[in-house]
DNA sequence: ATGTAGGTGGTTTTT
DNA sequence: CCACCTACAT
């Protein structure tokens, strides 16, 4: 080994070391919060391609977002450039001017790391299948090329909705759209067809959903277009198939690395499977020679199974991928148990917290950090005082403080909705912040209609996006003349874009109309002749210029087209930033960017402001002091995950990510009363997770903002230890023993789990849950068609009803 | 063909 | 509370 490498190694832990110097077969290794994980990844890559001559060709990583491939891209562009910083000039990275550093990132860039695949899930395989689509063949005779459209959440819901009340004829209200969407994004995330789906249908409903699918998949395909689930789905099926294609991607990606392997899914899991084993059955697979397989997770980090993400996954990597060369199980798992992030308080909070999860993989953290300060309950009397009682936290943390470092600061909370309130307090005391997620930037209308331009001109089939563009700006085309060139189009069988094309058909068809439509085919046409020979930045220019996109705008004047016009060019401005770093910037390539950036993949340009996110945006990032907000029952935990021991057990991995994320302070943050949506006030619960955080640990504060809010004072009777004694036995039974300890006398009556009432808003329901003790108790309460609520049966308009009657 | 008023229904979390 | 959709008027 050289001397030069030895930066590679120092400065790690003996188990980081052991992981980094990994070269050959599978490994797992399990590394909780703050262990330095992706420490751990960048280094690993560097060694092979450092010091066991791999080629970053034969490379394929996986990370969970855009912003941590970009990251870890940046990562190893440094440390390949040290070493190169030794060779060139002599001497150690750190003496180099910036000049000098710069020049030698660029030239690994280009020169190293090339062919080095790094990216999402979903980027990676659009990538492959805008090389290899073409070569599917389909069951059922269907087919793509590779000019392929990207439908996001909204296109899909579009075309499923037609689905479901044109070709299927079902009522809207029984079956909505939006639910059969998700349960067809389920089926294709488990890996599943649609006659796989249709055989384990057992009931109507079942059945009408693998219809859906089925007749979804046809209009997908029609519009040549894939969705979300697709870019995974596809691949599998296509490599599965294609003996040629899965030999190419197998021989090529002879070392696989993926980040957050805990939240990977059915299909994911299959096409990894795929590629590292070709087509032999993993668990005989044995050949290792030149190959591996590194996968990185923590199991009580994961919070995606609603996107049907499964850590059992994870459980399961030592029996997935054998190496019979090492008889010793434990040679292919390596613990990370070093917290290099957070105070010890602040951990021990975390480690007691998860200890009432059931199913977990066996695993400690360390602390390396002191004590530090105790966590800080801040009690509130609504949602208002408790975004005040946070500024004013934030505000008095800075006072001493010449500048402010608001970046030092982040306010996570469970659902979007919650950022509103924080919002203005923020404003109010002009305190700057950012505000990730929200509606993404490809998102606004403005840019899907440019967005919608480019797909036309390269995938003509895409009938979304042409329906969408056909009268922006204005031609003078409606409704009424649509449904004519459709109905032809599908009496024909021809596509849309070809009847538009089709002078005479228009003339006859629509009469008057057919001068928009005329209009419409001549600046496509017209706008078709670039699309060889022109990038997408200019592209995009020459559709807005020459549609009158942009002169409509101008004309308009108003505040809000000046905004759109700014949001176009920085379209723009993205488009020309691509085409400088993919070189060959093709207009596919753009498109799938388009599709798959989220604006948390953005650098911040507000580099000193407050961060506001969800709990799960915040995963993987870290921060001085941390805000945990809304800690209610119903809110977080969700009202949906309540009753479920499972679904509970993953709020509570939500929170421990939530409280990981802190360094220095943790505040937890609960309101007393909160509004659902502006109107009417709820009492609430405060949220088992507050309980299951050992007294010791926690610091109960007044807010500021309400003098007359008592302290902690729920939280003498809280009966939670019996929860946690059980949390070992069985997943249903905490939230068994919590129902019996939790029902207790009220005022007026004595509620009890099966108790049937009448609401005079909802009408009849029965108690599922009760929360609290004493004066204090809330009852969750399942309405028929209405769904569960939490309510206080000292406010709520209820009674009860006889179980006879 | 287009604009707007009024009703309706919906909130987890995301690539 | 707000975003979206439908129905009606222009």
């Amino acid at each position: 080994m050289h001397q030069t490498n030895s930066f590679l190694f120092k400065s790690l832990n003996n188990e980081q070391l052991q992981a980094v110097k990994h070269v050959y077969g599978p490994l797992l290794v399990v590394a909780g919060a703050g262990s330095g994980k992706t420490k751990a990844l960048t280094h690993r890559i560097a060694n092979l391609i450092q010091n066991n001559s791999i080629d970053p060709y034969n490379i394929l990583a996986v990370t969970f977002t855009n912003k941590a491939a970009k990251e870890m891209k940046a990562r190893l562009e440094v440390l390949l450039a040290q070493e190169l910083a030794f060779n060139q000039f002599g001497q150690p990275w750190s003496t180099l001017k910036e000049i000098d550093q710069n020049q030698l990132r660029t030239n690994v860039s280009q020169d190293r790391l090339h062919d080095l695949w790094i990216g999402t899930f979903h980027a990676l395989f659009s990538r492959l299948l805008r090389y290899d689509i073409e070569k599917y063949i389909d069951p059922e005779g269907l087919k793509w090329t590779r000019q392929f459209s990207i439908y996001d959440e909204t296109d899909s819901q579009t075309l499923v909705k037609e689905i479901v009340t044109q070709d299927m004829n079902l009522d809207l209200k029984r079956f909505d759209p939006k639910k059969i969407k998700r349960a067809i994004s389920n089926a294709k995330n488990q890996c599943l067809t649609s006659n796989e789906l249709e055989k384990k249908a057992d009931n109507h409903f079942d059945r009408v959903i693998a219809d859906a699918y089925k007749k979804y998949r046809i209009s997908l395909s029609k519009n040549n277009a894939l969705d979300f689930d697709d870019l995974l789905l596809l691949p599998v099926f296509l490599l599965r198939q294609n003996d040629l294609v899965r030999d190419y991607w197998h021989k090529r990606f002879k070392h696989i690395l993926i980040d957050e392997y805990q939240d990977t899914n059915r299909t994911q899991y299959e096409l990894i499977k795929l590629i590292t084993t070709g087509n032999s059955d993993p668990k005989k697979f044995i050949n290792w020679e030149g190959r591996s397989i590194f996968v990185v997770g923590d199991a009580d980090q994961s919070i995606y199974s609603f996107r049907a993400a499964d850590f059992r996954i994870l459980i399961g990597f030592q029996e997935d991928f054998q190496n019979p060369l090492n008889n010793n199980e434990k040679s292919s798992l390596i613990k990370l148990e070093e917290n290099y992030r957070s105070s010890s308080n602040i951990l021990n909070a975390a480690n007691s917290l998860i200890e009432n999860n059931a199913e977990r993989i066996d695993k400690v953290l360390r602390s390396t950090k002191e004590e530090g300060e105790l966590l800080k309950l801040l009690s509130c009397d609504d949602e208002i005082s408790e975004a005040e009682a946070i500024t004013n936290k934030l505000k008095s943390l800075n006072n001493s403080n010449q500048q402010p470092k608001w970046k030092n600061f982040a306010i996570l909370y469970r659902t979007r909705a919650q950022s509103r309130v924080l919002e203005e307090s923020l404003v109010r005391w002009r305190i700057p912040y950012t505000i990730f997620g929200g509606l993404r930037f490809y998102d606004r209308r403005e840019v899907k209609d440019a967005i919608a331009y480019l797909k036309v001109l390269i995938n003509s089939d895409d009938n979304v996006s042409l329906l969408r563009i056909i009268n922006v700006p204005r031609r003078g085309i409606g409704k009424t003349t649509i449904q004519k060139l459709n109905d032809l189009s599908n009496k024909l069988n021809i596509p849309l874009w070809e009847v538009l094309n089709d002078k005479q058909s228009i003339e006859e068809t629509i009469g008057r109309s057919s001068k928009g439509i005329n209009k419409f085919t001549e600046l496509m046409n017209d706008l078709l002749c670039y699309v060889e020979n022109t990038g997408p930045a200019q592209l995009l220019q020459l559709i807005l210029e020459k549609s009158g996109y942009l002169s409509d705008l101008l004309a308009s004047g108003t505040e809000e087209s000046e905004d759109r016009r700014n949001n176009l060019q920085e379209l723009i401005n993205a488009a020309t930033q691509f085409e400088e770093e993919t070189e060959n910037g093709n207009i596919e390539g753009f498109l799938s960017t388009a599709a798959l950036t989220t604006d948390n993949d953005k650098e911040n340009n507000n580099p000193n402001s407050v961060t506001l996110m969800t709990l799960h945006n915040s995963k993987g990032l870290e921060f001085q002091n941390v805000f945990i907000t809304g800690l209610e029952q119903g809110l977080f935990p969700s009202y949906r995950s309540i009753d479920t021991p499972s679904l509970l057990e993953e709020e509570r991995r939500l929170c421990y990510v939530g409280i990981t994320r802190a360094k220095e302070r943790v505040f937890l943050t609960h309101a007393r009363e909160r509004r659902l949506w502006g109107g009417m006030r709820e009492a609430t619960i405060p949220s088992i997770f507050i309980s299951e955080i050992p007294d010791d640990l926690i610091d109960g504060e007044l807010p500021q903002t309400s003098g007359a809010s008592l302290r902690r004072d729920w939280h003498l009777d809280r009966l939670t230890r019996v929860d946690r004694n059980n949390s070992n036995e069985s997943t249903n039974k905490p939230v068994n023993a919590v129902r019996k300890l939790y029902s207790g006398p009220s005022k007026g009556k004595n509620w009890l789990i099966g108790d049937k009432l009448i609401h005079t808003k909802f009408g009849k329901g029965e108690i599922i849950h009760i929360f609290g003790s004493g004066e204090k108790i809330s009852l969750a309460v399942k309405f028929g068609d209405k769904g569960s609520k939490i309510l206080d049966p000292r406010l709520a308009p209820i009674r009860a009803i006889n179980k006879n009657s």
